[in-house]
DNA sequence: GTCTATAAACGGATAGAC
DNA sequence: GTCTATCCGTTTATAGAC
């Protein structure tokens, strides 16, 4: 590290950022290799110096995806704080991770399906124990109490099901924040599951004087 | 009508449904025009007597879903009942139509996306009217204090991505009946956004009896 | 590490016979 | 309504020069 700060990137990884913005736009079978190098900057042969398919450049993205996530969430799941504390802060860093790096993350919502199946199964498999994590948490949730008594495995899909859509609608360029919008939904995933309100005691059928509280529309 | 019952079904359909399964497994473009004649039993060229184009075949599956599930959503937000009641049927009626025909709807979900832009202006904005049902509920809600001032385009994004998620998941040969999967997604749509909980009294951090309510594993 | 050239297969779509 | 035969552009991937 003679340098500060290193804003060029390897061609290898620039492959991997245009592969997983074209495939994100256009879907993985939708999108050729040629388009690929061409938005890297190289020809389509010259991309074979680096992967050896375009199967195999899928796979990476989601090696990058779930590798950087997994350690963050499990971090959390085995935390010493009250389960809905717990499944707070792991669906609001899902939602952050998510957003931070949007294009290879919906790579691993949207694309990992197509993935050739010696490669699949390693991913789900790794795709199943990050999910782990959130079963884990409502688990000690419901076993303590502190939850409602929920089926985990439908409540987790549910969770994850919420906090992965961000991924389709959210654009970096809008009005909402990333902290806003995995705030939200946070709150959201924990309100649905807490087994008591700690509510501040208005009466139910009671007016509110805040008609819609975050700041803008929603892009479509 | 003289007929009680047809179990046959017109090449058409038998060609939409086709279609739907394989652009649901394989996606739009991983789907080959021949594929989806043949699991129709007739050749690439006899499925262009019936449709146009590849882009026309997607397009219909999309209007036949989203014809089907919109009257029935916007009657449940016109009904004269409070916001709260309104939500939990418009969630389970969304589940239950989403896999009454899973593949049609997995398309809409999926590969809505991939219609080619004349069509797809006419789809984004069917769409959104399907939408503006859900706001609309979160809307009345929360303007009545009936549930909490979150944001109503938030919440319906995140409402309608939650259950959306069922299509991914959802196997009729599983465990799960639809009615389970559809209560419990209503059931926590409900809660996320209720104002107060009618809770039975039962103190935070107290035991529960039930460690998973629903019978069986979820399936990946 | 990048290029030009090319292989070999597959894609959507059409022509025209029956 | 369904078929066989075909057009022709595009696809993934490779060979081999620089």
């Amino acid at each position: 590290m003679l340098e500060s700060t290193r804003v060029t990137v390897s061609t290898r990884e620039q492959l991997l950022r245009s592969a997983a913005r074209l495939f994100r736009e256009q879907g993985f079978h939708g999108t050729s290799v040629a388009e690929i190098a061409s938005a890297a900057g190289i020809t389509k042969s010259s991309l074979y110096h680096h992967f050896a398919s375009k199967q195999a450049l899928l796979g990476e993205i989601l090696e990058d995806t779930v590798s950087r996530a997994t350690p963050a969430v499990e971090a959390i799941a085995a935390a010493d704080l009250p389960a809905a504390e717990r499944l707070r802060e792991a669906a609001r860093c899902h939602v952050v991770e998510l957003i931070h790096d949007q294009d290879k993350v919906a790579c691993f919502v949207e694309e990992g399906r197509y993935l050739a199946p010696e490669l699949r199964e390693v991913f789900v498999a790794k795709r199943d124990r990050y999910e782990q994590s959130f079963r884990r948490i409502l688990a000690d949730g419901v076993r303590s109490g502190e939850l409602r008594p929920v089926s985990v495995g439908l409540a987790s899909l549910a969770v994850l099901g919420m906090c992965n859509s961000v991924v389709h609608w959210y654009q970096s360029s809008g009005p909402l924040s990333v902290e806003t919008v995995a705030e939200e939904f946070a709150d959201l995933a924990v309100k649905s599951l807490l087994r008591e309100q700690p509510s501040g005691g208005a009466e139910p059928g009671g007016r509110s004087l805040v008609g819609s509280s975050a700041s803008g529309t929603v892009p479509a």
